[in-house]
DNA sequence: GTGGTCTAGACCACG
DNA sequence: GTGGTCTAGACCACA
């Protein structure tokens, strides 16, 4: 579930930001359900408890999480609203593409195959 | 034609390196043109000119520029092959795209309409 | 009467705190009245012994309640003192108040409007 | 201009969040304005580098200040949301603050004389 | 020089 | 046990 590409030149706080995003979108992580704590994930990942604190903190910040001290992190109830924003997010960055795709001299429909090829393949 | 936006985030050097990319791909700048000279450009940006050197080194790293000393820099006249890059790249992120639209359950037709909508959007 | 908000930031016993206090003000408790036995608070509310414990020893520490060993804890008689310290509070945070509304070029006039309006809201 | 109180409980980070806060409500900070270098603030107050340095990220995550990594960090220019917010939550304290008031018996014209005092009282 | 990230290790309040 | 704060000190990218 949570995991961390050392490799990576995104900061581990935001790989874990987005671990928990991704988590909560596909519904492994829904209302209320706890995260692990800040001690035992960085144990677990091998990193830094402060650097589990960052990320969980960004998390509270962004309205995913909410912070009890001294009983834990806990993902928000409305949930809703990450998926709409997200959603949102996504179409946007998707017309972009389209923009630059079309720049470039690719075909609408070449385009869509391409997506279309995409989603097939997660299925296996 | 060369812009630096000061307040981005984006290191100087690799606004520099889309800048020229950008014209390259629009057509703006196309086989065996000069570059403006290190001196010129930092001076006309008013930025240090080691920044200007970053970028062109950069340039040439990837294949998109190629230097004589003592004459300049120019752009390279496969510019067909930055195209096939670029165009490899857009795909990959509209793969990418797709997978976290098809997790937030939005269907394919709904994200090929998204596409198609923004190609038209385009003509006017 | 006594509540406990799981997901409050405020501690446990500041919440204890609170609700005997604002009893207290509200003359829903008064000179002598006995408060629950801490193991039957304790066990009412689903918490820690050891937290009514805690609270119990602050609401002495501030005068609001005597401990008789063996029998239990009672509220002091001497509720104005309770009144006027709280009185005392508000009013330094009115005073404070002011100073920010001021430092913002809302003024005196609008403020006091203000507290009027709130005073008769509560009216209905 | 900045400065920290060593006794208070309020966190470091958050009183100099507090500090940047009033002195952009108070217009002695105003748009594009820089800050102090993390390291610099640091020395000056005694502190940990680390420490401001979360205090300058809470402030652009609050949209008070923009960061550009490697030049410093300045005052938002759109200071004028922050003047509106900050004026409605202290208009809501000022109704909770008169709610308690009432209850305890403080009339709406001893509540109103308070304001004044406070208010004139900034003057000298 | 600037900010950004990470580690190691300490101390605190709360339950 | 939990999270929250702070320190000290390291390394990185960028200008």
């Amino acid at each position: 579930m949570f995991s961390i590409d050392y490799k990576s030149r995104l900061p581990f706080y935001e790989q874990l930001v987005e671990n928990v995003k991704s988590m909560v979108l596909s519904g492994v992580l829904s209302g209320d359900d706890p995260l692990p704590s800040v001690r035992q994930l960085s144990s677990d990942l091998g990193i830094n408890p402060n650097t589990v604190q960052k990320a969980y903190a960004a998390l509270e910040q962004q309205g995913i999480v909410y912070t009890i001290p001294g009983k834990g992190n806990f993902i928000r109830p409305d949930t809703e609203a990450l998926r709409a924003e997200q959603a949102q997010a996504l179409l946007r960055q998707l017309s972009d593409l389209a923009l630059k795709l079309k720049a470039l001299g690719i075909t609408l429909r070449q385009a869509q195959d391409g997506l279309a090829a995409a989603f097939k393949e997660d299925e296996g």
